[in-house]
RNA sequence: GCACCUUUAGCUCAGUUGGUUAGAGCGUUCGAUUCACAUUCGAAAGGUCAUAGGUUCGAAUCCUAUAAGGUGCACCA
C-alpha cells in the first residue's frame, strides 16, 4: 500500500515499546514538566491553581525495583498525570530511604564475607563510611528504574533520608519532643535482637511458628509449664488468677518453701488476672526481666526484677553452675538437672508456638529490660497552634489522643474504609515507642552527657567533656516526618506552606501501623496538622496463583522484565486493571502480554485516523463542520471522561482504567471506525470531511484519557500528530466532561 | 482466641444508593478476513451469584447463622 503523507514513517511497524520509552523519558526529562515551578513559568498551569500533592514512599536505597513498588508507582503516577493536565499545581515528591538496619547488617555481612571483619574491628566512622559508598553506588540503580516506569517525579526536590536537610529535621523534631517532655529515657522491657546486638521496634516484630518440647516442672505444690527452663533461675514469685477455685487456699502475699533448680528458695504467691486459668495447671512463675507479660505484673505489685540472661544470650551467675553458657546449649543440661532432682513431672514433645523474631533480617528476640528512649504517647502535652479537628489550639491533649482525633474527624480519610478500623486498633493499642537504636547507621541521639549532666540540642552543648549519647534512631521516626521534611521543615519554606498536608499518601497496606500512624504522629505534633488528606491503599502483588512472591517459590515476576519484553505501558495497565483498591492483585504474565497488544492497538488506530486524512494535514477549517451524527459520537467520547474522571476521584483506577479500554477498543475502532470506512472511501467530501475530524477528535480524547494509564505510548503518538494544542501531551488539557461547542479547530 | 477481608461463567474480576433478561476480559467452539492491526472482526456455548434462613412488592446487593479460603492482632507461661 502507498503510505499516505500523513503517516509518520514509525506507524508503519508495530509499535515499538523499547524504542520509544527511551525517547519519550528524555523527551519529558527536558521539558521540566514534573517541577510544578516550571510548569507555571511556562504558563501551563495557573500560578494561583489548587495544589495535588503526592510524597513517594520511599523505597530503600539499596534495594531493586520489585511488582509492589511498580503498584505504587503505577497508581501515583495516575493520580498526578490525572491531576496534572486538569490544571492542578501538581507535585510528586521523589525519595529514597536509608532502611538503617537492613542496611547495615548488608555491609556488615559483606565486611565479614570479604575481610572476616566485624564491625568492632573497624569502628564506628570506618564503618559509615562504608555504608555511604555502598549506597551511593547502589541508589543509582533504584531511581532509573523508578524512571522507567514512567513516573512524572519532580528529581529536582529528590531527597534522601540521611541527607543534610533530614538531618536537621530530625534533630529538631527530637529536640521538641524532649522539651515537651514527650521523649524520655527510661529502663523498660525492650524487644532485644541478641545476634544483631540492637533494640526492635513491636512492629518489626514477626511471629514464626515453631514445635520444641514443653516441659512441666513441679515447683513447689505446683505444676508450672515452660517451653524454657533457662529462664526460671530467678522465679520466686508464682502466680495464679484471683478468681481460680482450686487455689483459694492461697493468700497473695503469702510466702512458701520449695526446692528449685539450684536449692531451696523463698516463692511468693501472687494473684494476678493475668494468669489464664485455662491454660496448663492456671499456674505460672514469672521471669519479668525477658517477658513483656511478666514485666508488666512485677510492674503492677512492686515485685523485684532480675536479669538472667545477658545481651548476647549468656547465662548470668544467679544461674549458679549454668553460668557463662549460653542459653541455647544450656536448655537441655538444665533439663537433665531438673529431671535429676525430680522436678521434672512431664514432657509434651510437640509443642507448637508462636516465636518472635525480627523481622529485619536478624534473629530470635530476648525480651530485655534496657536502658532507652521512648516516645510517650499517652504522656499529656499541651497542644500548640492546632488544625486538627477536635484537638483546639492550646488544650492539653496525648499523643494517641491527637491521633485518633486525626481520623475520627475524617479530616485523615482511609480506603478502603475498613482500614479505619485496623487504624483505630492500632492506635488504641499503641505503647510507649521505643525509639533508640544500638547500631551505628542512623540518625544518633542529639542527646549528651557529661558525668551526671545530660543536654538536649541540635548542636553539640559549648565546652569538653561531653560525650553523644551512642545510640541512633529508629528509622521510623525519621520516615514520620518524611510529608514535611521533604519540604523544607523545619524552614518555613514556601513548598511546605504550599503542599503540606500532601493530598494523598498512597503505600501498601502491609505499612499502615509502621509509618501512617506514625506520620500522622509527627505531623499533628510537630506542625499542629494533618500530614495528607486521603490515605490511599493499595493490596499486595501476588502471582497468578494468588501466592506471594518469594525467591524460594521462584513465582517472582520482575518488573524490568516486563518492561523489556511487553512496555511499561502494558506493564502499568497490568498492576491497574483488576486490582480493586485494598485487595490483593493476581498479576500473570499473560496479563502482561493482553496489554501490550492493546498499545499496538491505539497505535494502529492513530496510523488509520491519520492514513484516512486528507493529503493537507489536518488543518481543520470553519468549513469542516460536523454533521449532527458525527458531533454526537464526539459527544460520546466526552460522556466518557466524565465516566474515567468520577471513577478516579473515587480512587477507582481499575475501573477508570477498564472503561476507557473498552472505548477505546470496542466503542472507538470495532464500531465508530469501521462505520466510518464507507464515507471515508466515497466521494461526498463534505460527509467524509465531518468524518475525518470527529475521527481525529475522539483520538484526542482518547490518547487525553488513556496517557495517564499508559503515558508512553500516548506521547509517542502525540508526538507524532500533524497538529496539536501543546508540546507534550503529559500537560495538555484533561478532556472537558461535557464539550459546549464542537465549532472549534482542535 | 479476637477482628477484618474474600466467595458471581473454566480462569481473573465488574456489578455504584436494593429495581427489567446478572456483565467484561482471557480461555473454549464456530465462522469471516490479509482492504489500520506481529493479526483483527463477528457469533455461540458457559452462572442454583458459597450454603441455609430472614426483611421486602422486589435481594448478587440489606440482616442473621454456617462453611471454605486468606490477612492482621493477641498470645499460652
Amino acid at each position: 500500500m502507498e503510505p499516505s503523507k500523513n503517516v509518520p514513517e514509525d506507524f508503519l511497524k508495530p509499535y515499538n515499546s523499547l524504542e520509544q520509552e527511551d525517547k519519550i523519558l528524555s523527551l519529558w526529562e527536558q521539558s521540566g514538566y514534573a517541577n510544578p515551578d516550571v510548569c507555571v513559568e511556562k504558563g501551563v498551569t495557573a500560578a494561583d491553581a489548587e495544589t495535588f500533592s503526592i510524597v513517594l514512599p520511599p523505597p530503600n536505597v539499596t534495594g531493586t525495583l520489585h511488582m509492589g513498588h511498580a503498584a505504587m508507582l503505577a497508581i501515583e503516577d495516575i493520580l498526578i498525570r490525572y491531576h496534572r493536565m486538569k490544571g492542578y499545581k501538581t507535585l510528586w515528591l521523589p525519595g529514597t530511604d536509608s532502611a538503617a538496619i537492613a542496611t547495615q547488617s548488608k555491609v556488615e555481612e559483606a565486611l565479614y564475607k570479604e575481610e572476616k571483619k566485624t564491625r568492632h574491628d573497624i569502628g564506628r566512622v570506618e564503618l559509615l563510611k562504608r555504608i555511604d559508598i555502598f549506597t551511593e553506588a547502589s541508589k543509582e540503580i533504584i531511581i532509573d528504574q523508578t524512571k522507567r516506569m514512567g513516573s512524572s517525579l519532580d528529581w529536582s526536590r529528590y531527597a534522601y533520608t540521611m541527607d543534610e536537610p533530614r538531618y536537621r529535621a530530625v534533630m529538631t523534631a527530637f529536640v521538641r519532643m524532649y522539651e515537651a517532655g514527650l521523649i524520655y529515657r527510661g529502663d523498660r522491657i525492650v524487644n532485644w535482637d541478641p545476634k544483631l546486638q540492637t533494640t526492635v521496634s513491636d512492629e518489626e516484630i514477626e511471629y514464626k511458628e515453631q514445635t520444641d518440647p514443653f516441659y512441666y516442672l513441679q515447683y513447689g505444690p505446683f505444676q508450672i509449664g515452660t517451653v524454657r527452663p533457662e529462664t526460671k533461675f530467678g522465679d520466686k514469685y508464682v502466680v495464679m488468677h484471683p478468681d481460680d477455685e482450686r487455689y483459694a487456699q492461697y493468700k497473695h502475699g503469702e510466702t512458701i518453701e520449695l526446692e528449685w533448680i539450684n536449692g531451696p528458695i523463698t516463692a511468693t504467691i501472687i494473684k494476678d488476672e493475668a494468669a489464664d486459668m485455662e491454660f496448663g495447671s492456671g499456674v505460672m512463675t514469672i521471669t519479668p526481666s525477658h517477658s513483656l507479660i511478666d514485666f508488666e505484673i512485677a510492674q503492677r505489685h512492686g515485685l523485684d526484677i532480675e536479669q538472667v540472661i545477658d545481651d548476647r544470650g549468656i547465662l548470668l551467675p544467679i544461674a549458679g553452675e549454668f553460668a557463662g553458657s549460653h542459653i541455647k546449649k544450656a536448655r537441655l543440661a538444665i533439663v537433665e538437672k531438673l529431671k535429676e532432682k525430680g522436678l521434672l513431672v512431664r514432657v509434651d514433645e510437640k509443642y507448637v508456638h508462636n516465636v518472635a523474631t525480627n523481622s529485619r533480617g536478624g534473629g530470635m528476640i530476648e525480651p530485655q529490660i534496657k536502658r532507652q528512649w521512648f516516645v510517650g504517647v499517652n504522656k499529656e502535652f499541651k497542644m500548640g497552634e492546632s488544625k486538627i479537628p477536635g484537638i483546639p489550639s492550646g488544650s492539653m491533649t496525648t499523643l494517641k489522643q491527637m491521633m485518633l482525633a486525626a481520623v475520627e474527624s475524617d479530616a485523615v480519610d482511609i480506603v478502603p474504609d475498613h482500614f479505619k478500623k485496623i487504624y483505630f486498633h492500632w492506635v488504641g493499642n499503641l505503647r510507649d515507642w521505643c525509639i533508640s537504636r544500638q547500631i551505628w547507621f542512623g540518625h544518633r541521639i542529639p542527646v549528651w552527657y557529661k558525668g551526671k549532666e545530660i543536654y538536649c540540642g541540635v548542636e553539640a552543648p559549648k565546652g569538653g567533656g561531653w560525650e553523644q549519647d551512642p545510640d541512633v534512631l529508629d528509622t521510623w521516626f525519621s520516615s514520620g516526618l518524611w510529608t514535611f521534611s521533604t519540604l523544607g521543615w523545619p524552614e518555613n519554606t514556601l513548598d511546605l506552606r504550599t503542599y503540606h498536608p500532601t493530598s494523598v499518601l498512597e503505600t501498601g497496606y502491609d505499612i499502615l501501623p509502621f509509618w501512617v500512624v506514625r506520620m500522622i504522629l509527627m505531623s499533628g505534633f510537630l506542625l499542629g496538622d494533618i500530614p495528607f488528606h486521603r490515605v490511599y491503599l493499595h493490596g499486595l502483588v501476588r502471582d497468578g496463583q494468588g501466592r506471594k512472591m518469594s525467591k524460594s517459590l521462584g513465582n517472582i515476576i520482575n518488573p524490568l522484565d516486563m518492561i523489556e519484553k511487553y512496555g511499561a505501558d502494558a506493564t502499568r495497565l497490568s498492576l491497574v486493571i483488576g486490582a480493586q483498591i485494598g485487595n490483593d492483585l493476581k498479576l500473570s504474565e499473560d496479563r502482561v502480554r493482553g496489554y501490550k497488544h492493546f498499545a499496538n492497538k491505539v497505535w494502529n488506530i492513530t496510523r488509520f485516523v491519520l492514513e484516512s486524512s486528507e493529503p493537507r494535514g489536518l488543518t481543520f477549517r470553519d468549513s469542516d463542520l460536523m454533521n449532527a451524527d458525527d458531533e454526537e459520537k464526539v459527544r460520546e467520547a466526552h460522556r466518557l471522561a466524565a465516566d474515567v474522571s468520577k471513577h478516579i476521584d473515587g480512587f477507582r483506577l481499575d475501573l477508570a482504567a477498564d472503561v476507557v479500554y473498552h472505548f477505546v477498543w470496542h466503542r472507538f475502532a470495532d464500531e465508530i471506525i469501521e462505520e466510518s470506512k464507507a464515507v471515508l472511501k466515497g466521494d461526498d467530501a463534505v460527509l467524509r470531511a465531518s468524518k475525518q475530524r470527529m475521527l481525529y477528535e475522539i483520538l484526542i480524547v482518547s490518547l487525553k484519557l488513556l496517557h495517564p494509564f499508559m503515558p508512553f505510548v500516548t506521547e509517542a503518538i502525540w508526538q507524532e500528530l500533524p497538529q496539536k494544542e501543546s508540546d507534550v501531551l503529559m500537560t495538555a488539557k484533561w478532556p472537558a466532561a461535557a464539550k459546549a461547542s464542537a465549532d472549534k479547530p482542535v
